[in-house]
DNA sequence: TCACCTCATAAGCGAAGGGTTATCTCGACC
DNA sequence: GGTCGAGATAACCCTTCGCTTATGAGGTGA
């Protein structure tokens, strides 16, 4: 019985399925199932289960989730606790979607690390599916996006999601589903915003486009490929350069809330804590509105796909 | 950071000693020292290290072995309640002397099966030291023995220790302490009853003999050897077989009392509790004065050494 | 100062953990 | 009744764990 093993069985248990718990964990599906394997042999008992839709936990399996999850939190703890007993830079752990972790979330971490100082901040992807569980298991100290159930979630300010393409494009006759959309991976997931978007206007799967990050999407919106939502503010230089347009449509722009998510003030950590607080200073605003603002400008550089960190 | 790690750093914490949690352990003292420097080098903080006398936790180590100590007694919950939950025999660690483990504990503890049913029970020799240490870190669930601090200990019966020799045996100038003394491995136990005899005595280690059991040390006071340490009920036989006699001296015989210790109600097991409760029975008084009772009669036969469990 | 006790380290070895790709199995679903 | 999706398993690899014995290092205490 070994620490990723129980780490892995919590994870199967929450996201309800090994396909998901290995895509959080960044690593194939075997990896899980052989961990969940060697914990179901060590324990004689097959913890969970498939079972029609989804997996369902033994009775067994449902009091070795609680007990493991308390340890996981515990080995999290016991490095926190050594980092800070060493006066160590402390460390903030933060999830966002793949959208935000291209613009918004960098410039606002960049300008908190400035601010607080005395904190290494890493930043990772996930789906806003495995965000919940990714904070819940310490696997993550804050989740950057839309609202989480279970979580303390605080509004930090309201971005606007709108949808750019070639100055010349004209709506052909499907309306927006008749167009090309074209989306970063933040697309895949259809509890994010522009996963909602897609499911709004009934995108049908071939008119999606996936591309690496939201700039080479826009690249191909400015080539006349389709359309791509965007963060508002974040477009106004292409805007302006004439390279794209907002595309008007019923319902385009969204008008959307970003959340910080993070566990109850007891379990979270103190760079957690600060980083709520950060988030409503006008410096923390004033980063987030910015375009481009602070992120390195290397156009096109795909984002550091962190989806975990060990 | 393994649990197997963890386990050991707290027993060296507990202990005050590598050396010490390697005997208790039951491995050599290089394993203990380098779980302990991999530990050290993941957590990047010396945890313990020497100091004079003993060893002193840093700053960092007292948070961890909280953290630690938690993390190891949640795995031996997880596996506990696995068992549970499947109707499974539940699992009675126990823990006591060398001598007692000889005649009187395991007597107790095969009346204790006989009668409570679905109970497995193992049985481990330690040193009164460690003795806490193991059920304090959940790696036995019930201590048999003497008076231990920290833990509930509940008195169980009064016995007698004797001393006993060759029918012809007299003593000479010395005394006691100028007696060869004929003893189990309990007597290297300062704390034990045997080796608190030998240190009241003053008996100079040149004086004793260690062998591997009592029956052992008996037949070598029966042939004259010198004076065997005894539970006065368990050579009742071979004193009125005229093999040995009890020798006379001040403060001998002396009157023991048996405890038994274990955790807290909240956090022991429902097997440690069962055991409380069956020795105040007359079942569990008759099979311990018994002599003999319920051990296998196979004589000189080395006790199981388990000094632990993984 | 020297011997001794205790902890740390080195070297070597077998077992287990944890990862991959490829393949099998089985229930759901059209 | 195929097909497909998802979990389990097989085969294989490399790394780490955990144990051993032998040896080094460092403070205690006579």
């Amino acid at each position: 019985m070994t620490l990723a093993q129980l780490k892995v069985f919590v994870l199967v248990s929450r996201l309800g399925s090994v396909r998901a718990a290995a895509a959080a964990l960044g690593v194939s599906e075997p990896a899980v199932s052989q961990a969940l394997a060697a914990l179901r042999q060590h324990l004689d008992d097959p913890l969970i289960a498939r079972s029609g839709a989804g997996m369902e936990l033994t009775p067994a399996g449902r009091r070795v989730v609680t007990i493991a999850s308390q340890m996981v939190n515990l080995a999290v703890d016991a490095e926190v606790a050594v980092r800070q007993s060493n006066g160590a830079a402390e460390l903030l752990r933060v999830v966002t979607t793949s959208t935000l972790s291209q613009s918004i979330v960098p410039a606002l971490l960049q300008a908190f690390t400035a601010r607080a100082g005395g904190i290494e901040v890493s930043l990772g992807v996930a789906t806003t599916e495995e965000m919940a569980a990714l904070v819940e298991e310490r696997l993550a100290d804050v989740a950057v996006g839309p609202r989480l159930a279970g979580l303390e979630a605080e509004p930090v300010m309201r971005y606007r999601m709108t949808l750019v393409g070639h100055p010349e494009l004209r709506l052909n006759g499907g309306g927006l589903a008749g167009m090309r959309w074209l989306v970063d991976p933040t697309g895949m997931d259809p509890l994010s915003d522009v996963g909602a978007l897609l499911t709004k206007y009934r995108v049908p799967e071939t008119h999606i486009m996936v591309f690496a990050n939201e700039k080479a999407a826009w690249s191909a919106a400015a080539a006349g490929d389709g359309v791509a939502p965007a963060i508002d503010h974040m477009v106004t230089a292409e805007v302006d350069r004439g390279a794209l347009t907002r595309v008007r449509a019923a319902g385009i722009p969204v008008d959307l809330l970003l959340y910080v998510s993070s566990l109850e003030q007891q379990r979270r950590s103190r760079a957690a804590d600060k980083l709520r607080r950060f988030v409503r200073t006008p410096d923390a605003m004033q980063a987030m509105y910015r375009p481009d603002g602070g992120v390195p400008v290397a156009k096109f550089r795909p984002p550091v796909y962190v989806t975990l960190w060990s």
